[in-house]
RNA sequence: GCCCAGGUAGUGUAGUGGCCUAUCAUGAUUGCCUGUCACGCAAUCGACUCGGAUUCGAAUUCCGACCUGGGCGCCA
């Protein structure tokens, strides 16, 4: 019966490990091989007159990284690492690897991002990246709870889409039979439309695309994205459930991932305090002008560098408000008493956006004219607006990037080491 | 799409016209070694992205292609 190697101790008397060859020190008459498991490693060690013929071929024979069975005694012993190790009474070669492998899992020769992205099944064997992973589940899991708690409804929703509904973004498009259709760029319409169907609160967390030609260490063409929209909520409430969401995920990850937090190397993990600052976009411009050299004025988006800027002054996460109509998509409601400004959000870490937001305009008419007033055809958004001729309820929302989430959250230069399998212009494979 | 920097053994690197039969580390193979823990020692193996040009001579210079990294632009 396999135990995982975490769980023996010198109390077990005899175990049975299964797990990757870490390493192997072969010092003459003894030799030692390290397996590793999910959990831990433990070192075998094999007193080479002291051991089985079969014990004595499986050592000649293995190689690093091969996956093995170990069966044998544990004994207590100071010398070893974590204070105990097997003598083997069996070694089983249960899949050898191949030689030379394609990165070093030992990490004593480092690997470029991309060499271990093409080997990633083989970087991902090494704790310290296993472990952006098993934080990135517990994230997940502590965001799904939280909304759970709170009464949100959990949805789906298509990803394969007959149009591009909200201008803007390049779209991918697909094959659908004979028809044409694309590849979704965000659950937006349809988390609306469900404001319609009565669900109040939906939730989704899932993959969006976007067919950018950017190469950046921020961007994906294919991303997770957390969304949520709420019925009779306007955007300052959203914007409270999404400060308490980041305060709640970062405290379960501080509470459970400990052991991954050290492990990746993070020195500075904190909670971030609430409630993030709400800097209005017309202040946001201006502590960018005065702080960066390229002119930027009222009515620009807000530019890589002068994010950097704002995010240094503010030093920890924060809310960019009251954003030009202009320059925000036509679902946003716009101020009664300034029409010019609207009532949408970004929510900010000092690196980088993780989240849009807004109160969206729920009303059929003005809606309508929003549409217009960008360029667009209101005819070809008609799946979208019949629902607001129907019984639309007030409402808002958020899409948070879980991605730049993770990147930000234990500091990674790269936003692609948050994802297993990252897609961008250059990487389809693996 | 634009700008910049790159592309050298499986991995990570040194090398900016001849000293390169290409450095170092790690690795792989073989041998020695009974307490390693980045074990040690010895031997062996293994690379200049591709195509063209300049030159007596190119890993090194130039041109083109492909690929990678960083920045910008773009980014509901």
């Amino acid at each position: 019966m396999r135990v995982p190697i975490q769980s023996v101790t010198p109390d077990c008397g005899q175990a049975e490990i299964a797990g990757w060859v870490h390493e192997v020190r072969d010092l003459g008459g003894l030799a030692f091989m390290l397996i590793r498991d999910r959990t831990g490693i433990i070192q075998v060690t094999i007193p080479k007159k002291k051991v089985s013929e079969q014990v004595l071929a499986a050592l000649k024979a293995v190689s690093r990284e091969s996956v093995v069975r170990v069966s044998g005694p544990i004994k207590a012993m100071d010398k070893a690492p974590g204070g105990r190790e097997l003598v083997p009474e069996k070694i089983e070669i249960i899949s050898l690897a191949e030689t030379p492998l394609p990165l070093d899992v030992s990490e004593k020769v480092q690997a470029e991002l991309d060499t271990r992205l093409d080997a990633r099944f083989l970087d991902v064997r090494r704790p310290r990246v296993a472990a952006v992973f098993e934080i990135r589940s517990a994230a997940t899991f502590a965001i799904h709870q939280y909304f759970h708690d709170a009464g949100f409804t959990s949805i789906t929703t298509p990803k394969i889409v007959a149009a591009a509904t909200e201008g803007g973004t390049e779209l991918f498009p697909i094959a659908y039979f004979d028809k044409e259709a694309f590849l979704n760029q965000s659950p937006q319409l349809y988390k609306q439309m469900m404001m319609a169907a009565g669900c109040e609160k939906v939730v989704e967390v899932g993959p969006i695309f976007r067919a950018e030609e950017h190469a950046t260490t921020k961007h994906l063409n294919e991303a997770t994205s957390i969304d949520i929209e709420v019925s009779f909520a306007d955007h300052l409430e959203v914007m409270r459930i999404l400060e308490d969401l980041i305060i709640k995920t970062y405290e379960y990850v501080d509470k459970t991932c400990s052991v991954q937090i050290a492990n990746i190397g993070v020195e500075d993990f904190a909670v971030p305090k609430g409630p993030f600052p709400r800097l209005p976009y017309a202040e946001a411009i201006e502590i960018a002008a005065k702080k960066i050299e390229d002119p930027i004025k009222y009515g620009d988006d807000v530019s890589p560098a002068a994010e950097r800027a704002i995010g240094a002054e503010m030093g920890g996460h924060y809310f960019i408000v009251d954003w030009p109509s202009e320059i925000r998509p036509y679902y946003a409601m716009q101020y009664e008493n300034d029409p010019s400004i609207c009532k949408a959000f970004d929510m900010m870490h000092p690196r980088m956006e993780l989240s849009s937001g807004a109160q969206r305009e729920h009303r059929y008419d003005i809606l309508v004219n929003q549409i217009k007033k960008k360029g667009l055809n209101p005819e070809s958004f008609e799946f979208y607006l019949k629902p607001f001729r129907y019984g639309m309820p007030p409402h808002a929302g958020w899409g948070l990037g879980a991605d730049r989430l993770v990147m930000t959250m234990l500091g990674l230069g790269n936003v692609r080491e948050a994802v297993l399998f990252p897609r961008d212009m250059h990487r389809l494979v693996p």
